[in-house]
DNA sequence: AGCGTGACGAGTA
DNA sequence: ATACTCGCCACGC
């Protein structure tokens, strides 16, 4: 069985929600900065990439790219072995056909999509996030 | 309080 | 396909 259903106590960060959702991508497949957030419901690519950035120790950090399929050069060869690893669709970039830099995933056949379990728990945590959002209050008066 | 920076993304040339 | 611009927004100086 996987770790679903089962989430810490929040309330939570916007960037410990992110890691949190990026934890149920399954092996196989991934989903963009942009495209996490979407589905979280908070936030946005660069708050994707923030987050993921400062991920830590077994966050499946690979199976979130941008939303052309990459990575930064500099995780581009650690995110191979992983792919390998896994069997996610890739594509062939034009400029380096190698596992280096020019690796790109394929969204196209790679895209997780949750299921409505998943779904449900994502919800849920979206409900529990602590947004910096817009100051709506003012009494003051 | 301003300002630059970044594991982004979409649009334009 | 590449290069560059802008919009975005949390952080750190």
């Amino acid at each position: 069985m996987e770790q679903s259903t089962e989430l810490p106590p929040g309330p939570y960060e916007l960037s410990e929600a992110l890691v949190l959702t990026a934890q149920f991508v399954p092996r196989g497949r991934a989903i963009s900065y942009g495209g996490l957030a979407e589905l979280l419901g908070v936030g946005g690519p660069r708050q994707a990439g923030r987050a993921m950035s400062a991920a830590p120790e077994g966050t499946p950090w690979w199976r979130i790219v941008r939303a052309d399929g990459s990575l930064p050069t500099s995780l581009s060869r650690r995110a191979a072995t992983h792919y390998r690893d896994e069997g996610t669709p890739v594509k062939t970039s034009p400029s380096g056909p190698d596992g280096g830099d020019g690796l790109r995933v394929d969204l196209v056949r790679a895209r997780w999509e949750p299921d409505e379990d998943t779904l449900a728990v994502v919800h849920r945590l979206r409900a529990e996030v602590r947004t910096v959002g817009p100051i709506v209050s003012g009494p003051a008066d």
